[in-house]
RNA sequence: GCCGCGGUAGCUCAGAAGUAGAGCACUUCUCUGAAAAAGAAGGGGUGGCCGGAGCGUUACCGGCCCGCGGCA
């Protein structure tokens, strides 16, 4: 039995979902989804999520189309969510869909998600320690960069020293092991695997982001955040492009709720904004692609099943 | 028509008599337990137009044009 895997990947709104659906029926396939914010539960219209036939916790698949997903809905938004968590349950999915004799289609924007799968990243084991950060987090930049600068001195150089965020795990791995952080090295995912790309013309992108923005705010976007912020308050997943833009739409009750509408913008500067927003995401994720050479950059759908079935071919 | 306020980067606006800044946008880049996150670097302005005073002004004075508010 041949075990490979197919990835699919590009930006934001090209249609990655449909094509891995489409593969996945005409290849007897599974999808893997390799998309951060879609792991979380109830964030469904403004992450542009698959609606499933079946819901099914149990197993945290679900299938739509008749075609089973994994990765999607695994998590409640008041969880943090780590690549770590992501590559045990992507991992453990596609030894599952390869016990069924199925082709795993790892698909998804989340480029350090895929990169963490297919390179196998060998992360440190140090869990984040979240009062350990809350207590470096409000030190100002230089004083943690000095720090590390004396701790680590390795890893300071590959950090820009005004980046907090990395800064503080760079600290925390070296307070909680006492050693450096050890060099770069990754376990390659061991089995062959095919890298789709689609990438669509700049005005092709800006026509499906304006469509997609439409569609949310018509499928009750506005309601599904205010429900989620309701129940939750503005936790970290919520700075999630569909999600933070609605922050100023609403009067905040309090530092967590919200209660009505504050009147500083209306529905349509929030409109304007996740468009925006989802712009420059999608560049960013083309700039994390870019480099990639073993990426097949693909237009239409053909060219796909072409490249699959030929990836496929016992040689 | 009159009175007032304003016209400075793509947008919103600071500022100072000695040839200009900020935020956002834009371009490029980084990425090893928050990645739709968190950061870095960079480009860009005949300062509404015309004239005058002044060593010199986008900044002062006058006229004109344009926008906003008020009064008739």
């Amino acid at each position: 039995m041949l075990k490979k895997l197919i990835v699919i990947l590009g930006p934001t709104a090209v249609g990655k979902s449909e094509l891995a659906i489409k593969l996945a029926k005409k290849f007897n396939g599974e999808i893997v989804s390799a998309d951060s914010r879609q792991i979380y539960k109830g964030m469904d219209i403004g992450t542009g999520k698959i609606a499933p036939d079946t819901p099914n916790s149990l197993t945290h698949a679900f299938t739509h189309q008749e075609v089973p997903h994994y990765c999607i809905d695994v998590v409640s938004p008041v969880k943090i969510f780590t690549v770590i968590q992501y590559t045990k349950l992507a991992l453990a999915a596609i030894r599952k869909i390869f016990k069924k004799r199925k082709i795993p289609i790892l698909c998804g924007g989340t480029g350090f998600y895929i990169k963490a799968i297919i390179d196998g990243l060998t992360i440190p084991k140090v869990e984040p320690d979240w009062k350990l950060r809350a207590k470096l987090e409000p030190k100002p930049a230089e004083e943690l960069f000095n720090k590390l600068k004396k701790l680590d001195p390795n890893r300071a150089k590959t950090i820009e020293n005004q980046n907090k965020r990395r800064l503080v795990r760079a600290l925390e791995i070296i307070i909680k092991t006492k050693k450096p952080i050890p060099l770069v090295s990754k376990k390659p995912f061991p089995y062959p695997f095919l890298i789709l790309g689609i990438k669509l013309s700049e005005q092709e992108t800006e026509k499906r982001i304006e469509k997609r923005v439409k569609k949310m705010v018509n499928l009750g976007l506005e309601k599904e955040v205010a429900n989620l912020v309701a129940t939750h308050g503005w936790v970290p997943a919520f700075q999630t492009i569909g999600y933070q833009e609605w922050k100023e739409y609403f009067t905040p009750l309090n530092s967590k709720h919200l209660t009505g509408f504050s009147g500083k913008i209306d529905k349509d500067k929030v409109k304007d904004l996740i468009a925006l927003h989802t712009r420059q995401l999608v560049k960013r994720q083309m700039a994390w692609f870019k480099h990639d050479k073993r990426i097949k950059w693909i237009k239409k759908q053909p060219e796909a099943a072409k490249l699959v079935r030929n990836f496929l071919k016992p040689c």
